[in-house]
DNA sequence: GCCAATCCTGACCAATCGGTCAGGATTTTC
DNA sequence: GAAAATCCTGACCGATTGGTCAGGATTGGC
């Protein structure tokens, strides 16, 4: 493999189990058996390493988006298919999700976490369509940060010896009780 | 408010904003209107002050947790108790716990990090019991992380403009939708 | 074999980090 | 009102950060 993809596999790893502040590019150069200038001669800033290292996620998730703003999938009466395509997703692209979950802040300041961020603000628009409330907002909040959150950081909780699965069928079903539930009983 | 209660505050508020390690002394004093060197007066490293802006939440969570373990609050015949307590911890306690639960890396660096992430581990315990298999961990971990960053990074899901009350009831809701559901359907 | 392009690196730099310290202001105690 | 304790700060320090640069390897075309 070449140098400059194992830099971007360690650096994405590295973004995501120590956070972006956390991850110097010497960190990165050590674990990915370079030197430091090497990683600055692929990529002329952090930032810019941040933004390719995101770059593949960003276009898959582009292309679900697209797909789901077409056909329509997202709405209450496809849910189960969103919930499918998503929890593939998910699991495939669990590191890139997680940098952009866990680093809101810098949205202003690296492009691909505002690109990421705006993406997911139209995933929740097309999930949540006219016909439902900030109840459903919520759901669908809990359920994304959720599913990323249990992914990734998922030592603290026992699920990281799970099979993947079983893993993916759990999701698809989590996922599938908390945004299936239609809010019927209205208070008021 | 004396400086250093104020410190405390500013200091929570930012490391749930931008993470701890974002979050550099300086910054935390000119947003407490103190220079820098006075915030290291009153703690004298960046740790104790990261643990002592977690204490009061951290004693909270003490509390609940051996309520819990005492009266059997959090097992399947109790649920809604537990979600309902939950429910208001966090909401009380959202900048704390979302500090935690964005930082499992550093537990063995700063010790109330470590406590809490083992108090996790033990809540995890009281509410999925021996009668739970992984499943019920995973809708755990899901509900709990879920449940924190909407609190917290809601600005990108428009959640941001609920009223306190609806947050409560909602989030009441899509906890017990998600942890309610009994796993009846084995496979295999 | 040789030249050019690409790749890689050690040495270096300004800026910023967490943290120290001596000393001035303020408050408390008697 | 003076001594003591507490509070607060500017100036400073070593270490580390992101980033630059000149030059040494490696590679590919011919």
């Amino acid at each position: 493999m070449s140098h400059k993809q194992r830099i971007l596999e360690v650096a994405l790893q590295r973004f995501a189990q120590h956070g972006i502040v956390a991850t110097t590019i010497q960190d990165v150069a050590d674990h990915a058996d370079v030197a430091k200038a090497s990683v600055l001669y692929h990529f002329s800033s952090k930032d810019e390493l941040v933004n390719h290292a995101l770059t593949p996620s960003l276009e898959a998730l582009e292309k679900l988006l697209s797909q789901m703003e077409q056909s329509g999938l997202g709405q209450s009466d496809s849910r189960e298919g969103f919930i499918s395509y998503f929890v593939d997703f998910l699991i495939t692209h669990r590191l890139a999700t997680h940098v952009v979950v866990s680093h809101p802040y810098l949205a202003d300041q690296i492009q691909a976490l505002g690109k990421a961020q705006q993406m997911m603000g139209r995933m929740a628009q097309a999930v949540t369509d006219q016909t439902s409330g900030e109840d459903d907002r919520l759901r669908f909040g809990v359920a994304v940060s959720g599913a990323t959150y249990a992914l990734v950081s998922s030592g603290m909780l026992g699920v990281d010896t799970m099979e993947p699965e079983a893993l993916r069928e759990g999701l698809r079903s989590v996922l599938g009780d908390m945004m299936h539930a239609p809010a019927q009983e209205v208070t008021s």
